[in-house]
DNA sequence: GCGTCCAGGTCTACC
DNA sequence: GGTAGACCTGGACGC
């Protein structure tokens, strides 16, 4: 096991939201979702994470400085190095892009008050945000790895992918492990990538993403999240082991991810014949989504899954 | 112990 | 444009 990189800090930010805002539920979800790496630490309000800017592993401190009412977010900035002006400001457009601070959700909150399931969520989860991923092969490699597997499995091919080609980064007395870069996994053999992080077919698909990235043949985050969503999400679609389901995860503006496993939860939820064969239910829960809730069904999609976190575990399989 | 089924999708070939 | 079959792997289940 390599050593980690050891980074100093170089930076500090004030970052103010549009309320209601929660720092603590938008970077760690009821659920159990990490914020941006499965190998990030939270603790007492405090995360410690990181990630790419421009090729150069950076490392984040974060803690929240205001109220829900009144949001304010300091962030610590750590790198190897000075950070020319350029990536100062791109570090800070996308904390601010991956907090979901300057996403105004008040349209959603008069849309939660309409349905009892979402009225609840909104109660319990007041000022969470969907936190896009800092960039595409993140959301790419949770997406791939999520496809056609049990959650298990997932979960091990996606720390494998971290543990054996991910940046470690010492900052602040953590460590935290980076996703790997599109660089780096495109240098490695598809042979090689399934065989270490036990891929299966999947591995063509991660590596040829990796050199979409590469050779500038995939859209950047910050030009999704510029996009219309419906756009953004055909964008993605163009990338080789890119289906709807992945699209609508990696997105900046979160689709409707259902899957086998979501669709018999959201089924219930929408008072849907669960007992419909699992490719018709798919469908289905698609379609109630979209007329009901139109661009706000990502958010549907989180509340609702995190507030079962809370209220119904054992239907998430969380004990 | 062994065989079968199926799981938190996507692509390709074929019609 | 719609659909069947292939794709890796491993846990659960029946025998």
């Amino acid at each position: 096991m390599t050593q980690p990189r050891r980074l100093d800090r170089v930076l500090g930010l004030e970052l103010e939201g549009i309320p209601p805002y929660s720092f603590d539920l938008s970077v760690h979800k009821p659920a159990g979702w990490a914020w941006i790496s499965p190998f990030e630490a939270f603790s007492e309000g405090t995360v410690w994470t990181g990630f790419n800017v421009a090729e150069r592993p950076i490392g984040i401190k974060a803690w929240s400085t205001g109220t829900v009412s009144e949001p304010s977010v300091r962030a610590e900035v750590y790198s190897d190095g000075p950070l020319p002006d350029r990536e100062e400001s791109l570090v800070e457009t996308r904390l601010a892009m991956c907090l979901g601070l300057r996403e105004d959700v008040a349209g959603f909150y008069e849309l939660a008050e309409r349905h009892d399931f979402l009225r609840q969520a909104k109660h319990d989860l007041y000022g969470m945000r969907c936190t896009p991923f800092p960039d595409v092969f993140t959301g790419a490699i949770l997406a791939v790895t999520l496809q056609w597997s049990a959650l298990k499995r997932s979960v091990g091919m996606r720390r494998s992918l971290y543990l054996e080609f991910g940046d470690r980064i010492s900052f602040d007395g953590r460590t935290v492990i980076l996703c790997p870069s599109p660089r780096r996994i495109a240098s490695v053999g598809v042979e090689e990538l399934r065989g270490r992080c036990n891929l299966g077919y999947r591995a063509s698909f991660i590596r040829r993403i990796a050199e979409a990235i590469v050779r500038g043949d995939a859209p950047a985050m910050d030009e999704l999240y510029a996009m219309p969503p419906s756009e953004a999400r055909r964008r993605l679609r163009a990338l080789k082991g890119i289906g709807e389901y992945s699209a609508d995860i990696i997105s900046p503006r979160m689709g409707f991810p259902v899957d086998v496993w979501s669709a018999r939860i959201f089924a219930r939820v929408f008072g849907l014949d669960a007992s419909r064969p699992v490719g018709r239910l798919i469908a289905d829960t698609r379609r109630v989504a979209d007329d009901l809730f139109g661009e706000w069904k990502g958010y549907v999609f989180v509340y609702v899954i995190n507030d079962l976190a809370i209220r119904e575990p054992s239907l998430l399989g969380m004990g």
